[in-house]
DNA sequence: AAATGCAGTGCAAACGTTTTCATTTACTTT
DNA sequence: AAAGTAAATGAAAACGTTTGCACTGCATTT
C-alpha cells in the first residue's frame, strides 16, 4: 500500500521501520553498520513503500554523483559505437551512470555539453580524440571533474601532459597501412584520406600515410592524392574517377574502412578484381569488414580494449584523484591482412617513366 | 580571480553581486524578473566567479532534472546508431540531458538501469521497442516520470493502451517485403529471419512474412525458413548453405539488412548474380545498403523521423503529464526498390512439382 | 492628497539526504 | 560489582538551491 501522490522518501521509510533516518541512510550505504534485525525491518519498509533514493538530496550533502558524462561525434559509425558500447557497459558495471551527448564534431557544442554535464556534478568526463577546446580543462578543473580523452593520442603529446590520455597513434597506423602496401611491391600508389578539418585523426593517418610513402619515394602525384567527407556515397564517386583514369593506380590506401568499402565497391562496379587488379587497404577493421567480398585487409583498433581500458582508467582517477598522475597510454593496433591486398609484381612500366 | 579550492556557489555570486540569494536564483531562471542593471552585476560576478549552477541543488526543491533515461539494445547496430543519433541531438537542442544505457537485449538488466535512471530523478524515460518488464511501468508511473516506448508498435497495442508509442509495425513491414517479392513473380521464396527470442521485432517481421506469404499458396517449405543470430558471419553461413543445395530459391526475404548484405555477400561468393539468379530483399535501409553493390532492395525505417517525433513527444508528455493521454502512433515505411530484386519469369518448374 | 498597483528585492523555510557527535545499550574485563 | 569498551542508534546541522511571503519605493489612479 504505498502512498499516493508523493513519491516516498527516507524519512517515510524511516517511521515506518521504527527508526530514525541516520540508521536507514546507513543501511543503504553500509549495511554492515546497522544489526541485522533493523536491517530487516529498514529492508521491508523500503520494499512496501517502494522506496528509491534520491541521489540529488545526496550530492547536496557532497557525494559523488556516480555520472560520467561523454560526448562522442556521432553515434553514426559503427567504430564508436563499438567504443561506446564497451566504455558504457563497463562504466554500468561498476554502477556508474553514463550522460551522453554527440558533438558532430563541433567542438563549441561539446563544450556547451561538457557545461551541461557539469552542472549535473559528473565525477568525471570522457571526451573522444585529443583535439578539443583548451576551456574544457580550465573549467572541469575548477570544479574537480576528472577529464580522460580516449582512442586517439594527439599529435604533439608533450603539448598537454596534464591530459590523461588512452588511445592508438593515428600517425603509426597511417605508417602501418603504408607499409603494409609497399611490403606487397606496389609502385603505383593512390590515397584516399577522410576529411582533416577539426579531426586530429584523419589528420594523422594521412600525415603517417605520406610520410611512410615520402620515405620510399613513392609520394602519390597530387591527383593521386584524393580527401572525401566520412560519407560512403562521396567516396564511392571518388573513387570511381580516381579508377577511370587511363593510368590506374595498382593499390588505394584509404583512410578509414568506409572509404575502403566504397573504393572496393567502385572498382566492382567497374568490372575490376580486387585484390587482382587493386588492391584496396584500409584502417579501422569496422563491423563487416572481415565479412565482405573480398575480406578487407586494415588495421584494427581494438575499440573494445579501449573502452575497457578507458572505463577502469577514469575510475581510478575518480577515486585517487591525487595518487594518478596524468598519463598517455598507448594502445596497439592490430594487423588484419585478408584478402582485398596481394602482393603485385610490377608488370612492365614501360610506358609511363 | 576564483577561489580556490571550492567550486563557487550561488551565494558566493550573491555576495559578490551585492543582492541576495534570491535574486540571483531568479536571474539565471527569470531573467526578466530582475532589474536590468542588478542582471549585468551578477551577470559579471558570475562570470568572475566561474559559476556553474548545481542542478542537484535545484532538484531537492523539486526543479524537474532536464534529464531523459534511454536504454538501447545496443549501440553496435547502425540502425538504431540513427535513431539514437537524432533522439539525442533533439533533445539536447532543448536543454535535456541523455542518460543512457545499453541492455544488450537483456530485459532485467533494462529494469536495473530504469532504476538507476529513477535514482537520478530522470524526468523521463525512452525505451526501444515494445518488450518490457512491466515492473518499469509500474515503478515510473509511481514516482510520476513519463515512459515512452520507441521504435515499433507491439504486437497487441490493445494490451498496453496506457503506453505511450512510437513506431513502425513490423508486421507491416514484414508484409510489404513480402509483397514486393510476390508481386515481381517468384515462386520459390525463401527467408532467413533474425533471432527472435526477447525481440519483438524480429518476430514480428517473421510473423508478416509469412502471412504474406501464405496468403498466397507461397510458405516457404521448413528447410527454406531459416533464422540466425544477429550477426554477419553466421548470417553468411547460413545463406551459403541454403544455396549449395541443388534446389535454390529464386529469392531470398531478409529479416534485417545486415542478413541482406550477408546474403548477397553468400551469393556472389558462389558465384551466382543478384539479381539475375536470385533476389534479395532486406527489411531497414541501414547505412551502405544505398551504395553496395548491388543497391539493396529494402524497406526503410525512417529512423530519423521517429528520433525526431519521439524527442518533442516526450517533452509534450513531461510539460503537461496531464492534458496528454497515451497515443499509440505509428510511423509509415518507406519501400527501397533498388537493384537487389528483379521480376521474375517462373522458368519451367517441371521437374518440381 | 490619499489610495492603489506594481516592479524589484530580501528573508527564511524547505527539499531529502549524509554525517558528526553524543548517547544508549550490552558485553567484557578487572 | 564496578569500570571500561564496543556496537548500535538518534538528534540535528549541513549541503546549495528555489520560492512564498512580506516589504519598500515609485508611478498611476481616484
Amino acid at each position: 500500500m504505498t502512498v499516493k501522490n508523493r513519491a516516498s522518501t527516507l524519512t517515510d521509510v524511516a517511521q515506518a521501520a521504527g527508526t530514525s533516518t541516520a540508521t536507514v541512510s546507513r543501511y543503504f550505504s553500509n549495511p554492515e553498520m546497522v544489526h541485522a534485525d533493523t536491517g530487516r525491518r529498514i529492508e521491508e519498509a523500503a520494499h512496501a513503500l517502494n522506496y528509491i533514493r534520491n541521489r540529488s538530496a545526496a550530492v547536496t550533502r557532497g557525494q559523488k554523483t556516480g555520472t560520467i558524462g561523454m560526448v562522442v561525434p556521432t553515434f553514426e559509425s559503427s567504430i564508436f559505437a563499438e567504443l561506446i558500447e564497451h566504455l558504457t557497459t563497463h562504466l554500468s558495471s561498476v554502477g556508474q551512470t553514463v550522460l551522453i551527448a554527440s558533438n558532430h564534431y563541433d567542438l563549441d557544442r561539446e563544450v556547451q555539453a561538457v557545461k551541461t554535464f557539469a552542472e549535473h556534478g559528473v565525477d568525471g568526463v570522457i571526451l573522444i580524440g585529443g583535439n578539443h577546446d583548451p576551456a574544457i580543462s580550465t573549467l572541469l578543473k575548477a570544479r574537480g571533474i576528472q577529464l580522460l580523452f580516449v582512442w586517439n593520442l594527439p599529435q604533439a603529446p608533450a603539448a598537454t601532459p596534464d591530459i590523461d590520455m588512452i588511445g592508438i597513434d593515428n600517425i603509426e597506423l597511417g605508417q602501418a597501412a603504408a607499409q603494409h602496401i609497399i611490403d606487397l611491391g606496389h609502385q603505383d600508389i593512390a590515397c584516399i584520406f577522410g576529411a582533416s578539418s577539426g579531426n586530429d585523426r584523419a589528420e594523422n593517418r594521412q600525415k603517417g600515410i605520406l610520410s611512410a610513402l615520402d620515405a620510399q619515394g613513392l609520394t602519390p602525384p597530387p591527383e593521386w592524392q584524393c580527401q572525401t567527407s566520412y560519407d560512403l556515397r562521396m567516396a564511392r564517386v571518388i573513387a570511381t574517377n580516381l579508377l577511370s583514369q587511363d593510368h590506374r593506380p595498382s593499390a588505394i590506401i584509404c583512410g578509414n574502412d568506409i572509404i575502403a568499402f566504397a573504393t572496393i565497391w567502385a572498382a566492382q562496379q567497374l568490372g575490376l578484381s580486387v585484390p587482382d587488379d587493386l588492391s584496396v587497404m584500409g584502417i579501422g577493421d569496422f563491423k563487416g569488414a572481415a565479412d565482405m567480398n573480398p575480406p578487407l585487409s586494415t588495421i584494427r583498433i581494438p575499440a573494445r580494449f579501449i573502452g575497457q581500458m578507458a572505463a577502469r582508467r577514469i575510475m581510478d582517477v575518480i577515486n585517487n584523484p591525487d595518487q594518478t598522475p596524468p598519463r598517455h597510454l598507448k594502445i596497439d593496433y592490430e594487423m588484419k591482412q585478408r584478402h582485398s591486398t596481394r602482393p603485385w609484381s610490377a608488370p612492365d612500366r614501360g610506358d609511363g617513366l
